[in-house]
DNA sequence: ATAAGTTAAATTGTCGACAATCTATTGGTT
DNA sequence: AACCAATAGATTGTCGACAATTTAACTTAT
């Protein structure tokens, strides 16, 4: 059933690729602790690789603001903070408002049709409380949407952009499945709005609907610190 | 009068800045047209730098979605085209609303004089028909908001990324300076609003600015194509 | 003559070593 | 004791060479 989540199936052709892949899934998933230096040399032997990879890797990492560096000093993982938050979702609340738009004007009737059809297998999981893939469930859901934009520079800015950012702070915060029946009540009124091929609509409730999610996700912030 | 426009001077302290500063110049000038080869063996021998500096620099300019590059083959200078153009437009909308609506809760007060003060200068300038700096004016303009706007995410993407692409095809395109007194009436009631503290109308006029920059392009871009 | 297979040239990817810069420790001075 | 200067150590930035892959040219067979 979720097997359309080959999205962000990127495939590494090259050695910094994989690099670059392993040392974004450790830093999002706090194995490197947020806050903490990368020393190159250190990782080069750790992964096996020449330091020339590694460099490339956490360029990489800083187009992606996974990683902050300074001249002739070095790269730092970010630190997260409720005020990082606070902007990180005020960006996708701009972004994927305007994808929710674009969608509801360019997606095909199929994708619109298989969105409704992943609406309703998901709909049966709620429920029967079935909530185990629940967040990979939104993530798909958005993702749909993201890519029925059409829009190259806002997918990549998504997908390969603030998306690994959002789910580092899911990850760190511990938050595995909040806010699972009223989200999906929001989903659901998105998918119509863009059934109706109503633009404004959609991107209105995609920026609620973002907009609600960050406020649940900052109070259980203010709880873990 | 134009002197706080030290924003993007950015200094290059290491090698790879100078060749990505002076790589994205060409590019986004045109003496390195677009579609064309990045050779880094060319370059490199041009530039009289090693060429894993010219790598970085190729590295950081496919960040910014200036050139594209595949494995084992290439980097290539992206082209052109309308639908590239709407695309960035659209991006644009969505950051630069989201923008001026912060920037109208987060400005501070003297920001917001400043900001007042430009225009009042531009203001006479536009009169008098000394429109030598009007596209450095409505650049000044917009720079002001986006960082008013005091989110890091959003600055970041518009300043070292949008900005650059929407540069190369103002340049290449050839438009010097379209629309002069209709946009300065626009930005007049954009800081009105955002004087006013008001997000919302900040938001929704600037949308409209862009809107309205983006079909002027767009026309002349349909004469030169 | 066209198409497929093979080989050669050129380009990119990776590596280890050297140079330049920063950080921390040490020693000296007020 | 606090502050500044100099030095030693460690880290990053840059380089040229080698390895792997792709592109092009050339050969050969149908």
């Amino acid at each position: 059933m979720w097997a359309k989540m080959e999205f962000f199936q990127e495939q590494a052709v090259t050695s910094s690729d994989k690099a670059f892949f392993r040392l974004r899934k450790e830093i999002v998933e706090g194995v490197i602790p947020s806050g903490s230096k990368l020393s190159e040399t250190e990782l080069s032997t750790k992964y096996q690789v020449s330091r020339a990879v590694v460099r490339e890797a956490i360029n990489r990492l800083e187009a992606c603001n996974i990683v902050e560096r300074r001249a002739n000093v070095g790269a730092r993982v970010v630190s997260l903070s409720p005020e990082g938050l606070a902007e990180l979702y005020q960006v996708r609340e701009a972004l994927e408002g305007m994808a929710a738009r674009l969608a509801a004007l360019h997606m095909s009737a199929e994708e619109v049709a298989d969105l409704n059809a992943l609406l309703n297998s998901q709909s049966h999981e709620v429920k029967s409380a079935e909530l185990y893939y629940q967040e990979a469930g939104d993530l798909d859901f958005h993702y749909r949407i993201i890519l029925g934009s059409k829009n190259s520079h806002l997918i990549s800015m998504l997908v390969n952009g603030l998306y690994h950012l959002v789910r580092m702070y899911r990850v760190q915060l511990g938050m595995a499945g909040p806010r699972v029946t009223s989200a999906f009540d929001e989903h659901k009124h998105i998918v119509q709005a863009i059934s109706n091929r109503d633009p404004e609509l959609a991107e209105m409730l995609m920026r609620r609907h973002i907009t609600y999610s960050k406020n649940n996700i900052e109070a259980k912030l203010q709880n873990s610190l």
